[in-house]
Parts: C-alpha cells; structure tokens; sequence
RNA sequence: GGGCGCAUAGCUCAGCCGGUUCAGAGCAUCUGCCUUACAAGCAGAGGGUCCGCGGUUCGAAUCCGUGUGCGCCCA
C-alpha cells in the first residue's frame, strides 16, 4: 500500500468524531478519579461561528485532552445563552419583514415565534465544534432558558429580594429610544460625533441686561434645568452664589449653586444642570434638592412638560431650539465640538439617560468576596496583568440594572396589586398568599420586564450541574455539582472579565459558598493583518469552517495556538493555518518512514509481536538512549508550561521537538545506512517514541494523532482511543547524554557550517580528527554520515597546517577539508575567538573578585560564573595548545 | 479628564526572583540543494543602541522616575 506523500485530514476527521462520540469518550459521570471540569462560554444563540470560538474553543479543548491524558476524571459543558436583546432583535426583524410588529401579536404569540427562531438556528454555532474535534460532554447540554435553568434564575431573583439585595428603585439608565428599553453600561457604545457647542445666555432675574453664559451641547433640555452650577472657587462667579436666573424662552427661574464638581476651565464654567437627563446633574439634583422634571417620553420626544417643542423628537428639537434661542436673542455663540456620545449596541440609537424605575441589585457586599478571591490567588487570572483592571472595576462597581424591557427572557417574578404594591414569588398564586390573603391571585399583575442576560449566566457554572443549588444549601447540593464543582478553568475573554467572571464569583459564593473556578485564562481578541477586530461589515473575517476544509481542524487549531499567548490579540494570518498544516505533514511523513523501515523489515523477516526493546539500550544506537531522555526533559517542561497556562509555549514546544529533535536529528541519525534494514530494537524503540510523541502532541491535534496511533500498530481497535491512554510517569533526564549529544550535534552543525561557506557538495570528503571521548566514538559512524566525513580519527592530525580548529562546546576538533588551506586565515580567526573569550574570561574574573558581587549574589549565581570561568579557561588552554 | 496595560530582529512574540558562552523563537528574507519520509521539503546564513532621557546598583532589556507613541476600560 503507497502512502499519499502529504497527509489528507478530509478523510479521517469526520470519521474519528464519530466514533468518539459512538464510544462516549467525552461522556463524564462523578466517579472516584480527581474531576477536571470546565463550563464553555456559551455561545449567544443568535452567534456566527468566528474564529475567536475558535480560538477559544481550541484551548478549552486542549485543556480538557490534556486533563483526560492525566487520568482525570474530565467533564466539559456544552450549551447555549438565550442573549435577550440580541435575540429579540433579531425577531423583531425577522417578523417586521413579514409585515409583523412585536406590539401587535402580543407577547405569548412573539415568543412563540422567538421559540422557533431558537429551535431553527439556535444550536447551530455549538455543534459545529465539533467539526473543531471539542470533546465536549453532549449528553450534558444546556440552555439558559431551559425549564430548568430558568426556573433557577427566577429563584435566585426572589432570594436575593428577599434577602434584601435586589430592590426596585428609580436611577438614571441608559434608555434606548428605539428600542425602547434601558440597556446596561456596557451595551452603550461611545462613539465621536462631531456636535455643537451652544453658548446660551441665561439672565438675571433681577437684572435682565445681564447675563451668565453657559455652554452646552444639549440646548433642547434647558426646559429640565433647575441650576447652574459653578466652582466654589471660580473668581469670575464667587459674588453671584445664591442668585437667580432665567432659562431662555421658558423664563423659569432657577438658582446659581456652587459645587466643585463644575471645572473651573471648562465652556465658561457655568453649567447648567438638568437633573432628569444627564447622570452627574442628577447626582448634583440629589445633593442641592433640585426637583427632577423629565421632559422626554420613552420613545425620545420632548413631552408636554417642557411647554416648548412638545412631540418633537429630541434631535429635532435641538436644531429648532436654536433658531429659537436664536431669535429670542439669548444665543451667545455656537462652536463646533466633538463630544463622546452613547450609542445602543444593538439599535445603534444615541442612548438617552433617563431615570426610570427599574430592578436593581446591590453589588457592595457581593463584590467584596469576589474581589478578594482574585487578591488572595484563589481565583488566579492569567495572565495576572488583568489582575489591576479587576480591582479597579471592583473598587468602584455600581449596583447593577437587571431589568430590561422586553419579552425574551427570564420574565422578573414580582406582582404587582391594584394599590401599587410589589409581591415577589414565582406565581400570582405565591404572591397572593406572600400578601396575607390581602389580594387574590386574579387582582396581581406580572412586571412586564425579564432580566438582564448575565442574571442567568452568572448561575452557569452553579445550575449546569444542579439547577436545584438556587434553593438549597450546598451540603444538599446534587451528586454532580459537589463532583465537579467548582470547576477548574473558564477561558473567556478579557472583555468580559467583569460582567460575566466576576459575577459568577459572587453566585458562587452566594451559593456554594465556594468560588466557580481555581483559574481563568483570558484570550485575545482575534484581528486581522491589519490589528482590526474582525468584523462582518469589513469582512475580514474569514469562514472558520471553510479553513477547516481546506486545511484541516487540526492545522487551524495547531496555527491559532502558536501565535496566541493568553491575553494577547492574535493577529490572524491564513499562512499560520498553512502553518499547521505543514506541521502535520512533517509527522505524517515521518510516519511513513517508519512504517516503510518496519515493512522492509517484515520483508527480510518476521518482526517481534511484542514492541518491547530485548537487548540493553546501550547497546543500541546511542540516539536512542538520547532521545529518551530528550523526552523525559520535554515532557518536564511541557508541564511546567501546561501549569502556567503557557499552552503557546507548549505548541511551540512540540513543533520543534517534532520537526527538529525527532525528525531532524533522531531519525537521521537512526536510519539505517542505504541498503540495509534498521535493527530491530531501534525500529521497536522509534516506534514506541512516536507513540510517546503522539500522545503529547494529541491533545493540541486530536485528529492526526489519532490516526496515526492506529496506523502505528494494527493490534488497535476502532474502540482503543490515544485520548483515553495515559501518559507515562515522569522521568528526570540524564543532563549528561543530553550535553553529550549536544556536542555531537554541535560538531555536525560546524562542518555543514564550513561546506556551506565554501560552496562544497554534500559528496565533497572531509576528513575529521576528534577527542576521542567514549560517546563521540560510540557516534563515530553517525557523524560521518551526517556530517558527510569520510574518515574520523581521534585525537590530533599530524598534518596540523592542512587543517581548520573549531571549538565543539569546549574541545577542540580539526578538520581537514582537503582545500589549499589558508593557514594565516585559520589564525587569525582562532585568534580572534581566543580575544573574545579573553575578554568574557576577564569580565567574569572581574565579577567574581568583585567583594560586593560575591557577598550579595546568590549561590546558584555563584555556582554558574564559576562554570562560565571554568569552561572559558578550558577552551582557552585547548585553543591554545591547538595553534601552538 | 481618571484608571489599567504595552513599547525587544521586517512581522508576531518569549525573556520568571536584576548576573553578559541570552539578546532568543517562529514566520518572512538571503545562499546552496529534486540527498533513497517530506520542495507543504533539506542544509546553512544575515538581521536588534531591547522607544528617548535620568536614577538605583558592583552589574539593567529586566527595578524606579520621567518624556513620547500605541491600546483597552471608565467618565
């Protein structure tokens, strides 16, 4: 059977997650092994798959592969977010192209239709992981507004009620005049408008041929205002604290505060404050007692109450106000002006600030336990550097708007009676008995809002396991969530460090008193060439599962890993995709090596059943002891970097073990001379190291690995898994081997050196004189063929002149390239490494006779400038004595 | 305006507690190779005043201050 010469994942990528899934290798139940779970993010049900699932799709499922290799017991958890606005956007859409509006059909019949919508695309984005190979635990997928998980957040909404943390009240929030609802912080988007700065004349009451001017980009709230405001100590208006001014055309009287918060070198220093329409107005409204008036409706336009400019919508009006003001004479002046102006997300309406009577929840006690447990490492965020942002969001957290107006979502449990007052349980039925028989179920009314999105996905990690947690206390906790809780990583996003992590930390705490993860690891954003976030409207995103068709979800994953330390932006290139591909070609070819060293093998004979090694290593070829302890030294690091979260360092790590250590070195050095079969042993052993290989390298390329693990040995069945082996115990290296191969490879790498300067072909003879160290005699055979010597001899060349010196780590080699030898030449350039290390001799003799170096520098420091001393004095005297 | 972070080879980045055989990796570039697994490959090479300035230190890419530039979050 020929072997294709480049590998072709098509064929075995599908094939391979079928069968996973046929043998539930991702299927987790509590058992006594150490549980290793972790929770995806789960996708917004109105997502498109991009490449930052993938990316972070990829490191959960690195994660989860590698926990699986080390005998854990591993449970990852897929699922999806309801998303309310998103998601009602996007069906409020789709029925207006039919001619269908939201407020006509009512809301049973829009859910109805929001259901479907859910039902049709809903799971799409999830399950196309697994083209992405995630072993993920299908059987556990969840939904937040399952029956389960919503009757959960519901629960949660009337405990924290009643426990006192959640409470309506009215604040100002960000309205949405389109959409009509408030929007959380974090779904305003500011953006730079070019707007205009109206300088408008506010005049005396007592006095109107004087005047203050106040400048402002609002003209068309004046009728709101109820001050304005100067500095304290602003000179200019210290004498007129107290006074009373005129609003243009209204003429309504309204008194000079003064208050600090007013910068002094702003507009004019005057600021008028309208306490209904701006945040910090309303706070000083608050602290001065001004009355609130509101003169804007939900939809944005002016109301009655302002007396001017009623059922204008506010933009309009502020062009009509001016001309107004304008004419009324009491227009100063008007400047052009860039403001930063809120925007909603998803209607892309300029955000109004509005006070309204929402539900809130208090965040100053829930905040501290959250906080702390990022302080004191129990909650390890990597990389750490996030660590100060955490704190200050956490320092100066507001308690959070969680209602929202509109109909898809977690509708909020609170009834109201014909006397306005609030009754919060599940059903009216509940309610009604909560009022002590003052009300029936029939007089209550449901509040018509649903729930911020994050108030059910900060229970994720919580109701995921046991959707029951929210009303029992975690002693009765479920056999799942005492298992696998608190689970052990979440890999997210830095963006939403605080609305999501944080508040999984505080309904971990509330709830199980116990924190939701010991780590979490935060990715990059995935950008373009360019450093732009991708983006539909640029598209410059490109189709992940069109990357995965033509390269392989192996190559896709293997490229995003390499580039992407976490925290990091990832600048995407397709040439890191080709990248991986090329990675998985390197090893599919080394593979077939392998397999064409075993079948000239089985063609000369019958091969052992057994792939254990007869003889002793030592006797073998000496790259065969070495590459077992070169794997021992990886297999150290890579969990060293596994440990630390450096999985880039851990992808780097295996592509040069792989493509330089393996396939470079190690199996040149152990192939057999043209002509002749590979000993049996080292056939057994290289076998044995590409499994070792394999298994590292799988859970970065599950697929490949896969593969090729079967291919390696026929005995395995299609019901044997590489994902479900375990890897080997530890072994610390033999740091001597190592160095000594290390020369050996030194010494191969300095003659290729010479034959490439001098343009000589790899058939040019070259003749070698060596130390004759026991491991550089054991290598003797190997140098010459790689280094393409045709004879070594030992020790020193009597025809010294002919030769070229070269320094292999601290012995000195001769080389006879058969070429006139320019022995001047050759001097000069011993003479000149001989000044080099002079000079680091001295530098280090320097620093060691240094009293104040010796006395404060560690012993480990100490320990190595004496090695440095040693080794810069042996290859002094061998270099010596070699030109002497 | 406030807070946080970043600035190292053409590009993307690594350099942990300060110690000079550590200034490194991958990609890209250049040179030579169709060498019996792989041209999606093999063997080599070049390339950096570690953003500027000042300080601490026996010693600074690494610590401190400051300036400049960039990014993110908040107002």
């Amino acid at each position: 059977m020929a072997l294709s010469t480049t590998y072709n994942p098509a064929q075995t990528e599908e094939k391979w997650y079928d069968l996973w899934l046929q043998h539930a290798c991702f299927r987790s139940q509590p058992d006594h092994r150490p549980a290793y779970s972790l929770v995806i993010p789960p996708p917004n049900v109105t997502g498109v798959l991009h490449l930052g699932h993938m990316l972070n799709n990829t490191i959960q499922d690195v994660l989860a592969r590698k926990a699986r290799l080390d005998g854990k017991n591993v449970c990852w958890v897929p699922g999806t977010d309801h998303a309310s606005i998103a998601t009602e956007t996007k069906v409020v859409n789709m029925l207006q192209e039919q001619g269908i509006k939201k407020d006509d059909i009512g809301r049973d019949e829009f859910l109805r239709h929001a259901w479907a919508w859910k039902e049709k695309y809903g799971g799409i984005i999830l399950h196309q992981l697994k083209k992405l190979g995630a072993s993920l635990d299908w059987e556990r997928e969840a939904f937040t507004m399952s029956p389960e998980l919503s009757g959960s957040v519901t629960d949660v909404f009337i405990d924290l009620y009643h426990k006192g943390y959640v409470y309506r009240g009215v604040r100002m929030v960000n309205w949405d005049p389109a959409g009509k609802t408030a929007v959380a912080d974090d779904e305003v988007i500011f953006k730079t408008v070019a707007s205009r700065m109206c300088h408008l004349r506010y005049r005396f009451v007592d006095r109107p041929d004087e005047y203050l001017v106040v400048a402002t980009v609002r003209p068309e709230t004046i009728m709101a205002d109820r001050a304005v405001c100067v500095h304290p100590d602003d000179p200019r208006y210290q004498h007129l604290h107290g006074q009373m001014l005129r609003i243009p055309l209204t003429g309504r009287a309204i008194p000079i505060i003064a208050d600090p918060f007013v910068s002094i070198d702003f507009g004019t220093g005057c600021l008028k404050v309208t306490p209904a329409h701006d945040p910090n107005d309303y706070v000083l409204g608050q602290k001065f007692g001004l009355e609130i008036v509101d003169i804007l409706d939900d939809t944005g336009k002016i109301n009655e109450k302002s007396e001017i400019l009623v059922g204008e919508d506010r933009l309009v009006a502020r062009k009509k106000i001016i001309n107004l003001i304008s004419e009324a004479g009491d227009l100063e002046k008007i400047e052009d002006y860039q403001s930063n102006v809120g925007h909603s997300e998803r209607t892309n309406a300029v955000i109004e600030p509005r006070l309204s009577m929402q539900w809130f929840v208090r965040m100053d006690e829930l905040t501290r336990p959250a906080l702390e447990d990022v302080l004191s490492g129990a909650v390890r965020l990597h990389p750490d550097k996030f660590m100060g942002t955490y704190r200050h969001w956490m320092d100066n957290v507001r308690d959070w708007c969680i209602s929202r107006q509109l109909w898809w979502g977690h509708r909020i449990p609170a009834w109201y009676a014909p006397d306005g007052s609030v009754w919060v349980e599940r059903t009216a039925e509940e309610a009604a008995a909560l009022s002590g028989g003052r009300w029936n179920a029939a007089d209550l009314s449901q509040d018509e809002d649903v729930l911020d999105t994050w108030f059910s996905s900060w229970l994720w990690p919580l109701t995921v396991f046991d959707p029951e947690i929210t009303h029992k206390t975690p002693a009765e906790a479920n056999t799942d969530l005492r298992y696998y809780y608190p689970t052990q990583v979440l890999v997210t996003g830095p963006d939403i460090l605080f609305f999501w992590v944080a508040r999984m930390m505080m309904a971990g705490r509330i709830y199980m008193n116990q924190i939701p993860f010991h780590d979490v690891y935060l990715t990059g954003i995935v950008r373009d060439k360019q450093g732009r976030k991708m983006s539909k409207s640029l598209g410059n995103s490109p189709d992940p599962l069109d990357l995965i068709e033509r390269y392989g979800a192996d190559s896709l994953r293997m490229g995003l890993l390499l580039s992407s330390p976490a925290g990091n932006d990832l600048l995407y290139d397709e040439a890191l995709v080709a990248q991986g591909r090329n990675f998985a070609n390197k090893i599919w070819n080394a593979f077939r090596l392998i397999k064409g060293w075993q079948q000239a093998l089985q063609d000369a004979r019958n091969p052992s059943e057994t792939p254990s090694i007869q003889g002793d290593l030592s006797d073998l070829h000496p790259a065969v002891e070495w590459f077992g302890h070169r794997l021992h030294q990886f297999r150290l690091q890579m969990e060293s970097d596994y440990a630390k979260f450096r999985l880039s360092d851990v992808a780097q790590g295996l592509y040069k073990l792989i493509w330089d250590d393996f396939c470079s070195w190690y199996l040149e050095m152990v192939k057999p001379p043209y002509g002749s079969t590979i000993e049996e042993d080292v056939l057994t052993a290289t076998r044995l190291y590409l499994d070792t290989l394999l298994q590292y390298l799988h859970p970065v390329m599950p697929f490949l690995t896969e593969e090729l693990w079967h291919a390696l040995d026929p005995d395995r069945q299609d019901s044997d898994f590489i994902g479900l082996t375990s890897l080997p115990g530890r072994v610390e290296p033999n740091l001597g081997i190592l160095h000594n191969t290390g020369q050996v490879q030194e010494i191969i790498i300095q003659l290729r050196n010479f034959r490439n300067e001098r343009q000589l072909s790899p058939k040019h003879p070259i003749s070698l004189w060596l130390p004759g160290t026991p491991h550089l005699r054991r290598y003797s055979s190997t140098i010459a063929r790689m280094a393409g010597c045709g004879s070594i001899n030992w020790g020193k060349p009597e025809q010294e002149s002919q030769c070229i010196q070269f320094l292999a780590f601290t012995d000195v080699c001769y080389a006879d390239l058969g070429l006139p030898q320019n022995s001047q030449a050759n001097r000069e350039r011993i003479q000149s490494e001989i000044e080099y290390l002079e000079g680091f001799l001295v530098s280090v003799q320097k620093k060691l006779s240094n009293e104040r170096f010796v006395a404060s520098a560690t012993e480990a420091v100490l320990a190595k400038e004496r090695q440095k001393e040693a080794d810069a004095r042996l290859k002094l005297e061998n270099l010596r004595k070699a030109i002497s």
